[in-house]
DNA sequence: AGCTTTGTACTTACGCTGTAAGTTAACAAC
DNA sequence: GTTGTTAACTTACAGCGTAAGTACAAAGCT
């Protein structure tokens, strides 16, 4: 005779999800293995497989559940101020979920979440006096700069109180005659004349401004 | 009695790399595993680790071998043209070894190559005229716009030809009501009138005419 | 010469991974 | 009360990276 099982609190594709992000966040993406997961739901491994097809299946709802938190911009706002809140709010969200950012750039994303971001997206530049394709150049542009920034930043090993003193200790790897541009800008940033930070904002200025230019061509056709 | 053992070709770092690198390529990134690369070098996995401290070290080794075929600006040459040709030519690389962009902006790489080839990318910006942090900001903010770039068409999941086809075919997931301006923008795609490719040549003189401004502001400090 | 030590090239074995295939339990129909 | 259906769950497998162990040639010593 088979003892009586306990009926279990049933498993749902959104508490798989919830699950998953909390832990990709906690531990790491490469940390969230099926297993593991399983083990945070208290349930096998497979069990999973009957909420989301597979384990891709379960990194696109990750990425629609962090898409979700980007604000869609406002079509008819001002289209500098929102393109720039735009990528700075994409940069912080990202920046709070380190292993989205690779996910985001390394899969198709067509979920209704994206779909959504990008439409007002659109509509904004489009509402602006873009035309079509260079509304599609602009985000595109936008997006591959605040993408590439978000990972040279997560990637970065140090924090920016300890580039002076890194600076320091890896001086001698670089000598002046061999690297004499590396080592003066060392010397900089020892000397505390530059702080080695990159900044968002700046990047954004410069493309934006170059954008302006874009739209006056684009609008002029 | 052992049987004599026929002595083998030494292994070394270099070949191990080198075959490395042709796989990855040959089969993608994935499907370089130390038993792969083991039984391409005619060698049971683990005589690697004689040769490459481990898996780490092997993909450091690859960066580099890659970073190896990024001709480094001329320093003293007009920037602009220098970082075109420098954005283009990374591009064009990096396409070519589809996984190195990836390992490129996880890892950082302290190489000789690398640093030779950002050695001169901060001489090139400095002898026209960058204060030494406003050359930092400038080199950053191109490879952020670059790799960013690179990893959106690399992940593209169709070829140019493609779009207008694929975007008919979608064209019903996209309802006017909900997405007007996506599928606004699919329409166009589907006329002809856009080609929907993204181009690396106007990413790139939007951001050299942004640092123009920022290199005039730095030279004023 | 013979015996021992050293060091390197190599293999085995282990604990991970994702998932196809198989098993169990609960319920509905008759 | 037997049978069939379906969803929930487990087992078993083929892959992964690598720590630990083995084989063997060359060098050192008496």
């Amino acid at each position: 005779m088979a003892a009586k099982v306990k009926k279990r609190p049933p498993l749902s594709t959104d508490k798989v999800l919830r699950t998953a992000l909390r832990m990709a966040d906690k531990k790491g993406i490469e940390a969230l293995s099926m297993r593991n997961l399983g083990q945070a739901l208290k349930v096998e491994a497979m069990s999973i497989y009957n909420h989301v097809s597979g384990k891709e299946q379960l990194l696109d709802g990750l990425v629609e559940l962090v898409v979700a938190e980007l604000e869609p911009p406002t079509v008819g706002a001002e289209w500098r101020g929102a393109m720039r809140a735009r990528a700075i709010t994409a940069h912080r969200v990202l920046m709070q979920h380190p292993w989205a950012t690779m996910l985001l750039v390394s899969r198709i994303n067509v979920g209704p979440n994206m779909l959504r971001y990008i439409d007002r997206t659109v509509g904004c530049l489009r509402e602006a006096g873009f035309s079509w394709a260079m509304a599609d150049h602009a985000w595109n542009t936008l997006d591959a700069f605040t993408y590439g920034f978000t990972l040279q930043r997560l990637n970065f090993p140090l924090e920016p109180q300890q580039y002076a003193p890194a600076a320091q200790q890896f001086l001698p790897l670089i000598p002046v005659e061999q690297y004499p541009y590396m080592n003066g800008l060392s010397q900089e940033v020892i000397a505390g004349r530059h702080d080695g930070l990159q900044s968002l904002e700046l990047g954004l200025e410069i493309l934006l401004h170059g954008l302006d230019l874009l739209r006056d061509r684009g609008a002029a056709r």
